[in-house]
RNA sequence: UCGACAGUAGCUCAAUGGUGGAGCAUUCGGCUGUUAACCGAAGGGUUGCAGGUUCAAGUCCUGCCUGUCGAG
């Protein structure tokens, strides 16, 4: 079921621990680095499928906890799991829930078994188990599935936070069995990664990191991070981390980050990548540029009609200015927010493309150098 | 022309005679495995004008101005 050939390292950067490779699942060839686009329910917000296609997305994100409670698994069940159901064919990796539980933390209780917790819709209650977990996204087919973990706020105690790792790797080792002993509900393979945690502890982390390594999964996930720490405490987490994780196995940060995180944690050895800031932002007016970022609501841009980015190619920046961006926003136009998103989006992907490139030629560094310094630049602003 | 009602922030409206507020709009922030087209902050007022009563008036009285409606 491991299949050997599910990730393979293509290059490395003789300057840091960045690599290229390609992650092979039955939907798509996925080139790492690799930003994957947040849809939480079955949408990445405001960017239609066939406007992710057109930027070459190959990988996106769903959400177990969401797409249990809307649209439910009997329905995803019938339209034969999610894939069809949004009319995707390339990969998903869904999310296993137990980032909700720390988000949506006044409505769960945590117990050795599971997660008790209220849908935050309506209020009836449910209990997640490891086991369940791995059921709800067998029906819901991704192609890359996470077990169930316990993420803690930072900061946390030592104490609180080793408890934490014992119970997630209990956690994780059911989801694995549970993994082992099922299949496939559609034809194409399922993957199942693990999440370490560990807080901001080194010895915590090396430890969550060791026990879990020894399972078989197929990949590992760095989790509780940017939770509310220092950028800087997190690049570190980061760094010693990819330092203790397998190197022949995929390495996945979980909700990181912004355009300079990902570089940054690309340099430390990560391969996969997911963030809600390109698509949240995108509809709260803030677009991600070359030159850094716009609050495309500002008085400023009234009249400025030239193109958010000349150096950044979407179909937003090729075809609207400024001004109008602006417009829409001010009116409270859907189409304001459509765009923004595809923008923002768009951004992401050709950074990541740019990085791998760079990684492959091996100027990784070089190029850093020369994205900060336009995209700190402040230009637009 | 007469009558009724109404004039308070850019807009729509609050405010027992006792420190004039809110929503929206404006401007500026913040969003990191999505409860988020969200959240936060700031700016903004001779309460239509002129008098009067009162310790104290957006509020009560008089006149004027403007608007809406009605009558003629």
């Amino acid at each position: 079921m491991n299949d050997k050939n599910f990730f393979s390292v293509l290059s490395n950067s003789s300057e840091s621990k960045a690599r290229t490779g390609i992650l092979e699942t039955e939907n798509s060839n996925i080139l790492t680095p690799v930003f994957m686009p947040v849809g939480t329910t079955g949408t990445v917000k405001a960017v239609e499928q066939r406007e992710l296609d057109e930027f070459d997305t190959r990988i996106i994100l769903g959400n177990t906890y969401h797409l249990f409670l809307r649209p439910g698994i009997e329905i995803l069940g019938n339209a034969g799991g999610l894939h069809k159901f949004m009319n995707w064919n390339k990969s998903i990796l869904t999310d296993s829930g137990g980032f909700q539980f720390f988000s949506l933390s006044k409505l769960k209780k945590i117990y050795e078994d599971g997660v008790e917790f209220s849908s935050h819709l309506n209020g009836d209650k449910y209990f997640f188990t490891p086991e369940k977990v791995i059921d709800i996204q067998r029906i819901i087919g991704s192609d890359i599935m996470m077990p169930l973990d316990e993420c803690l706020p930072h900061p946390s105690e030592f104490s609180r936070v080793k408890e934490s790792i014992g119970l997630t790797l209990k956690w994780e080792k059911r989801c694995f069995e549970h993994y082992k002993s099922t299949k496939e509900l559609y034809g194409h393979s399922q993957k199942l990664f693990s999440i370490n945690q560990g807080g901001a502890f080194p010895e915590l982390r090396k430890k969550s990191i060791e026990d879990l390594a020894e399972i078989d999964f197929d990949g590992h996930a760095i989790g509780g991070l940017a939770v509310g720490e220092e950028n800087s405490l997190m690049y570190d987490v980061v760094d010693h981390a990819t330092d203790h994780l397998p190197g022949k196995k995929p390495r996945y940060l979980m909700g990181v980050g912004t355009p300079i995180d990902l570089i940054e944690c690309v340099e430390r050895g990560i391969d996969m990548f997911d963030c809600v800031m390109p698509t949240r932002n995108a509809r709260h007016g803030r677009l991600f540029t070359t030159y850094g970022e716009i609050n495309i609501k500002s008085a400023k841009l009234k009249n400025n009609f030239s193109s958010p980015d000349e150096e950044c190619i979407t179909y937003t920046s090729a075809n609207f200015t400024l001004a109008y961006l602006r417009h829409l926003f001010i009116a409270n136009e859907i189409l304001g927010i459509q765009l923004a998103s595809i923008h923002n989006v768009g951004f992401y992907l050709n950074l990541m493309k740019n990085i791998r490139q760079a990684i492959n030629n091996d100027t990784l560094k070089k190029f850093k150098k020369e994205f900060l310094v336009k995209y700190t630049s402040g230009i637009k602003n």
